[in-house]
RNA sequence: GGCGUCGUACCCAAGUGGUCUAAGGGAGCAGUUUGCAAAACUGUCAUUCAUCGGUUCGAAUCCGAUCGACGCCUCCA
């Protein structure tokens, strides 16, 4: 079965060829790291984990590179106002980043450069476009983009620039460009930049925001490579400039795959850090929520549709998944050592099929949770085999590997543990009083005790 | 003004010409199980897909209009 990604550049699914087989080559857009990142943030960032996870389940060797922006007006601004160096501000937030990247079990970039590692490279990128004609330097000893001087324009987006609001802010402050909307790849050093500057060919400055991602794309993952991803945010105009900058500068085709995950909402509206309306992963765990509770949530809807996220989802999440960490212990109680034949359930090759298709997680949901009952009901009867056990344990295995939403067992303290026995004991006497203390006792501590055919089950309370 | 997305049950959410008298999850309700309980399990839960027209043998799916929500249009994932 092939698999068919949305490319934004073609606005429709094209099936996937990854440019040398066996191998996929993943940039994805990563965080500027001037503050805490969001759960919005984290949409695009577990998408992306989902995507590399199903490549890497399809076959494919990934090597995916997420750079870290480490320097633009936001990392400027907020070092300058909080009297610290940007290099601070940066590896406090970058430090900060990589825990919630762990927290949230998202699997880890092969590299992770950050920008202010690569202004040699970025240099090197202006000055061959310099030299092609795509780029001019203006009075200010900055070096912009000339848009003229490339054709295929807003290729990404659709976009006709004569037909767009040119707004007032690009009128009055860049008035020595050519063309308003050509874009900054070199930015002169003005005062508001305190110390925070580079030195280069045109003199003291830094790099455009968009120049970045080129420089380190193509250095990481060559001229031309598979897939690059972020948030639909990015499309314009961030991906469409780095799509003109890169072409320009190499002459070789760029990227094959755009893919952009939509925004995650609250009450209804974009979640960002302007309007203030937005949760930290720092704030869900304060809630309660779990990593698997976020992940469940944030992966039941499809990463093309907007998602409305509100705390009342922690609840669905624990209930759903719970369903999921009970089957699985059903069959493991049921699991005969001795049978080693595994008979994968038809299932999964639908479930594969739903992924295959666009990553389709709620259709994938569906399939695999439409088999938990049916296999539910095998048991509830007696009918099955051993083999269906072990293949039913490997495809909750696989399910995991790609939407990693089971937890981990928890382990059992010992005075728990000690407590369960003594409460077992009086339950063979029939002593329910006792029995009853204990349990509550229990509940009191913590954990819930769920007496079964097959012995006493313990969960903590949550 | 330009470009675009979306509107499916109480809530979340797939499906985008026939297998749809529309998946799945949550909540609700009923039952099984249980010393009791909790959990779990099972069953049930939209003749209908914002509204109105049209195309078609056939539409939630295509086209048009209307209403409503949302996004992008220079540095927000």
């Amino acid at each position: 079965m092939s698999t068919r990604f949305y490319n934004t550049i073609n606005r429709k699914k094209v099936e996937f060829e990854p440019i040398t087989p066996g191998t996929v080559k993943l940039y994805t857009c990563g965080p500027t790291v001037y503050d805490t990142a969001h759960i919005g943030n984290f949409r695009t960032f577990i998408f992306e984990d989902l995507l590399k996870r199903f490549l890497v389940f399809k076959g494919y060797e990934v090597y995916h590179v997420m750079n870290i922006t480490d320097v633009d007006d936001k990392t400027i601004k907020r070092a300058i106002t909080e009297e610290i160096t940007i290099n601070e501000l940066t590896l406090k937030y970058t430090e900060e980043f990589m825990n919630d990247i762990k927290s949230l079990k998202i699997l880890p970039a092969d590299k992770y450069p950050r920008a202010t590692d690569h202004i040699d490279e970025m240099i090197k990128m202006i000055q061959a476009l310099e030299e092609n004609g795509y780029a001019y330097e203006t009075e200010d000893h900055s070096v912009y983009f000339r848009l003229d001087a490339y054709d295929s324009y807003g290729q990404l987006t659709q976009i006709d620039l004569t037909q767009q609001r040119v707004n007032e802010r690009i009128i009055n402050d860049e008035y020595s460009k050519d063309n308003p909307q050509d874009f900054a790849l070199w930015k002169a050093r003005d005062d508001d930049d305190g110390k925070i500057y580079w030195e280069s060919p045109w003199g003291r400055g830094r790099p455009g925001w968009h120049i970045e991602c080129s420089a380190m794309s193509i250095k990481y993952l060559g001229n031309h490579f598979d897939i690059h991803c972020g948030g639909v945010d990015n499309i314009f105009p961030h991906h469409e400039n780095e799509i003109a900058q890169s072409v320009s500068a190499t002459q070789e085709p760029f990227v094959n795959y755009w893919m952009h995950s939509e925004y995650l909402q609250i009450h209804g509206d974009k979640m960002s850090k302007t309007l203030g309306n937005y949760y930290k992963i720092s704030d869900l765990i304060s809630e309660g929520f779990t990593a698997e509770e976020i992940r469940f949530t944030l992966l039941n809807a499809h990463y093309r549709s907007k998602l409305d996220f509100s705390l009342k989802q922690k609840q669905e999440a624990r209930t759903t998944i719970q369903r999921i960490t009970d089957f699985q212990q059903r069959l493991l109680e049921l699991k005969d050592s001795s049978e080693t034949e595994s008979s994968i359930p038809d299932e999964f090759e639908e479930f594969v099929a739903a992924l295959d298709d666009d990553l389709d997680t709620p259709k994938a949901f569906a399939i695999f949770f439409g088999w938990i009952r049916s296999m539910n009901k095998l048991l509830d009867r007696g009918e099955f085999k051993f083999s269906q056990i072990n293949g039913g344990l490997d495809f909750i295995d696989k399910f995991d590997d790609l939407f990693a939403i089971i937890p981990d067992a928890e382990s059992i303290p010992q005075n728990i543990y000690d407590l369960i026995k003594k409460r077992e004991k009086a339950r063979l006497k029939q002593d329910w009083k006792t029995a009853d203390k204990i349990r509550n006792q229990l509940y009191q501590e913590g954990w819930l005790v769920a007496d079964s055919p097959s012995g006493p089950k313990v969960r903590s309370k949550k």
